[in-house]
DNA sequence: ACGCTCGGCGTATGCCCTACGCAGTAACCG
DNA sequence: CGGTTACTGCGTAGGGCATACGCCGAGCGT
């Protein structure tokens, strides 16, 4: 391949693409890339977000505070190592599979796995910067791949893929009730969310007292915990399904 | 209305519904929680959400730090203060309209107009509870409308509002750069993404490659910046719109 | 006029990230 | 084999953060 153009990468993505030249001079390190972003991915699962801070994460490793700086340039870095680890590898998806709706509602129900392991994604990507790491552009990749062999346009692929990836996180971050995200909760969140919504809302809320009498809110009633987020998935891939129709009759046209 | 059951209220409900007694004993306050709530709004909208620290809201309110913790109880109940009150009041909508595609069309863009002005809205929610103040519920109660002159079952509606609520949060983020977010930023975002994303990936990326190559992360191509966000929604729309027609053939059936 | 209540604020504590510099170690080189 | 050098671990310190606690003074109710 040709030398792209253009001129150093930044350090994080030398080392998040494998590049860094190994060298040993000094002392065999105790410590290792690897280790602290696993032990800190550990933390912030079971702890939370909140919950991981250097000292805390030097305190598991059993090292001193100061020594992650020698691995990690600071924290914002140590975020983004961690967003590129957690996800591990995507489902393996054909490059132009024939049944596009199959392959990207399962990549879709993983990638709710994902999250839900690892709900600290949500709060960490909340900041903005699209992902510039190979775990996460893995499973782009493989979301990609599942439109292969529809006749969508490049940007419309992408786009969808878009939709159903922030339908996905939506879902999970409503659904998911972290621990250790909010330490400073004096919400007393022990009541259930309708109970509390009954007493709140009045006249000047018709559709929501609606939906409240209708039993919306009520959580017992619903006999698979993951058909709300089907039921969302299967709308936005009955639209996605007509564009497709659309495009085969009338091939692409730019 | 008879009184609901249960016991009281969490201090932070009663203070965002307006149920909190007027007392007048001591001085008058130079300080108020309006004038707090707006001036952190303020900071927030402009500096990003990492600048919006007590000290600093404090500074610019020309009142000690401690002073605010008069009228707050701790930042996250400031918090959620800011939540209630920035997104305005929701665009009016009929109980029953009977151009339900329209209305939740419009719905959908004006709450991107909220989350583009107050991009830190969508860091703080990503910690995950879901809203009971009366600025966000009436947002749901709006959107809800919408779909109120359709045959859906009430689940069902609440569902698809969430769905486009999930879209409209999704897209708005990654659309936004906000500057103050991540004050570390090491990443140089000075060169274009699509620039980077191609000099990183090789082959075992083939769909964004393809991506690449066919320009989608090319941004100066695009007409109109808001017709990425359109097109998802008409896929969104689609989805439902199919449902609501088979819903409408069959009447409701609980 | 007195007392009670309440708003404003100064001080202090404990946590956080991290800049800086020192010491020890092991490969490399002559 | 001894010096050089690069690299690892870490102790200290500084600045920022949220906030617990208690004091002061102002004004309303009696």
């Amino acid at each position: 391949m040709s030398e792209k153009t253009g001129g150093e990468l930044p350090r994080t993505l030398e080392l998040l693409w494998g590049r860094s030249g190994r060298r040993a001079r000094g002392p065999a390190q105790a410590l290792s890339l690897d280790r602290i972003v696993t032990t800190a991915i550990a933390i912030a699962d079971t702890e939370g977000l909140a919950a991981l801070s250097m000292a805390r994460l030097a305190e598991r490793l059993g090292c001193a505070t100061m020594s992650l700086y020698r691995h990690v340039a600071n924290k914002h870095e140590l975020w983004t190592f961690m967003l590129d680890a957690a996800p591990g590898p995507p489902p393996k998806i054909a490059p132009r599979p024939a049944d596009w709706r199959a392959e990207l509602h399962r990549w879709a129900v993983e990638l709710t796995g994902v999250y839900r392991r690892h709900p600290w994604i949500l709060q960490m990507t909340a900041a903005g910067t699209p992902p510039l790491d190979p775990g996460q552009l893995a499973w782009l990749d493989a979301g990609l791949r599942a439109l292969g062999g529809t006749a969508l346009r490049p940007r419309e692929k992408m786009s969808v893929l878009l939709l159903v990836l922030h339908y996905v996180r939506g879902d999970t971050q409503l659904s998911t009730n972290d621990p250790g995200a909010a330490p400073g909760q004096d919400d007393p969140e022990g009541r259930p969310y309708g109970e509390l919504l009954a007493r709140l809302i009045d006249e000047r809320f018709p559709a929501l007292t609606e939906a409240l009498n209708d039993g919306v809110f009520d959580e017992a009633d619903t006999e698979d915990p993951s058909a709300d987020f089907t039921f969302g998935l299967d709308r936005i891939l009955d639209g996605v399904e007509k564009l497709v129709l659309d495009r085969g009759a009338h091939p692409a046209a730019g």
